[in-house]
RNA sequence: GCGGGAGUAGCUCAAUUUGGUUAGAGCGCCGCCCUGUCACGGCGGAGGUUGCGGGUUCAAGUCCCGUCUCUCGCGCCA
């Protein structure tokens, strides 16, 4: 028989159907057994009643085991109605399970507060549960609202290298890699490069990237290995051109959010996110210290930056802020300075709900200027040749800015640290081994 | 890198303040019972080198030193 999914189970009612699934949960009652049965569309609860011939099977399942259930889908009787739940309407009355893997018993509590040690170790295992689905549900909602967005708004996308040759940025720490002939390579920081060079070709593109930081930070938002979701458009008159196509992602994420992760949000117990009906609020560096009665600094600290993001939404009923004139110096090489804003660049970055997201900027478009400011950051210009092409033999005025994923999926559902916001985290101690436990003689598929 | 906090059963945590008999609980696991449960329930049971090493003491989970790991904040960053 066909295998029905579970969330279309009560279109069956009265029907003789197959379910394949997990075992979520079994609730052995002596002569009669309950199961609830997980796969992905859905939760359903199994009956096995007195002198079923499934019974010997249901005393052995556990839970996760792989089952095959055969069974006719009941209305349940009217006392026994789970009102809000899932199939709450409905049950399976069991006649059959052939247990197709079994499993053994899992370390760990399914639905329990887990510490962030025990849910990173046994993460092929947590990843199951329902709070962890739900948080890479929306995680891949969030690309998926990112991607259709720039598309909507002419933007192609391209594929970033990872390896690169050379420490072209400085400032991040970066993982070396033994490249061949002896040379030297490195993991790529940042598609930044890469990003402006496309900006050339196609005038407006976006890439979502796998970058890698070797910094030594142990903190609730760093990660070795992140996703980056980054555009750069060419024909920008300013920085501000490049915040109105972040705010209108921005607002199609939140449409998105909300349209089709709202039981996700409520499974996390996440709200969602404010987005006011006037344009985000702006504020330049000074004006953000001066709201806070702070003195004027180069940048904000994190305690500033949850303030701002309390200021937004208290005056102005948003979870987004963008902070605007940072000073130059403190900003990439790359970063446009028109002389009469000086020492203050066209840089901004994206605050939401207490946290930098996004951070973006008009870059320098002119070789001339770009070579003065390599050499002006203590770096030699050869080592840019590669990337320098491209400013040589006609760049459009542009800019674009880079959304940290993990950090905006952390933001999103009100996560404590960014590594539950990871499928897989890599920091400064953990990197699993995927392959330890075989031996030099053990082929495998890698 | 700097500064706090922590490490006790498979999981989540008590017991540490003020050193003192046999280190406890809930969940999970195993066994028995249970015909309407839905975190099912009831009875019973197994399960511990208190991260590791050293020290103080009649006595250390508890105090001291070292070390490893986790975690939070800062720096830096997305």
């Amino acid at each position: 028989m066909d295998r029905t999914l579970i969330g279309e189970l009560n279109q069956h009612v009265g029907e003789t159907v197959s379910i394949s699934g997990w075992v979520d949960v079994r609730r052995d009652q002596g002569k009669m057994v309950f199961f609830d049965f997980r796969d992905r569309t859905g939760v359903v609860q199994g009956v096995v009643l007195p002198n079923s011939e499934a019974m010997e099977t249901a005393k052995e399942c556990r839970g996760e085991f792989i089952v095959r259930v055969g069974g006719v889908v009941n209305k349940r009787p009217e006392k026994n109605v789970q009102a809000g739940k899932v199939n709450g309407a409905i049950e399976l009355e069991i006649k059959s399970i052939e247990v197709l893997n079994p499993a053994e018993t899992l370390p760990f509590d399914i639905e329990t507060e887990l510490t962030l040690e025990t849910l990173l170790d046994y993460r092929p295992l947590t990843l199951r549960r329902a709070r962890e689905q739900a948080i890479f549900k929306v995680q891949a909602k969030l690309v998926e609202a990112y991607r259709a967005s720039l598309i909507r708004q002419g933007f192609t996308e391209f594929q970033a290298p990872a390896l690169v040759g050379s420490d072209a940025e400085g400032g991040a720490q970066v993982f070396k890699v033994e490249y061949f002939n002896e040379q030297k390579a490195n993991l790529a920081t940042s598609p930044q490069l890469y990003k402006q060079i496309m900006t050339g070709v196609f005038e407006r593109v976006f890439t979502i990237a796998r970058i890698f930081r070797a910094e030594k930070s142990a903190t609730t938002r760093h990660i070795s290995e992140l996703t980056q979701m980054d555009f750069e458009m060419g024909f920008i008159k300013d920085e501000k051109d490049v915040m109105l196509v972040l705010e209108q992602v921005m607002r199609d994420v939140a449409k998105a959010m909300a349209g089709s992760c709202a039981d996700q949000f409520a499974a996390v117990g996440a709200e969602l996110p404010l987005v006011p009906e006037k344009p985000f609020p702006v504020l330049t560096l000074k004006e953000a210290h001066a709201t806070l009665g702070a003195p004027e600094e180069p940048d904000l600290e994190p305690a500033q930056e949850r303030a701002i993001c309390d200021w937004a939404k208290q005056e102005h009923g948003s979870d987004f802020v963008f902070i605007t004139r940072f000073p130059t110096k403190k900003r990439a090489f790359y970063t446009y300075e028109d002389p009469s804003e000086a020492p203050y660049s066209r840089g901004f970055d994206l605050l939401f709900r207490g946290l930098e997201i996004n951070s973006g900027a008009q870059r320098i478009h002119r070789y001339d200027e770009l070579v003065s400011r390599i050499e002006s950051r203590g770096m030699n210009p050869k080592h840019f040749a590669f990337y320098l092409q491209a400013f040589k033999y006609g760049m459009p005025p542009h800019g674009g800015c880079s959304t940290g994923l993990e950090r905006l999926t952390m933001k999103m559902l009100d996560l404590e640290n960014v590594k539950e916001a990871t499928l897989f985290p890599r920091d400064m101690n953990r990197i699993d081994v995927l392959l330890s436990s075989t031996t030099p003689d053990e082929p495998t598929d890698a």
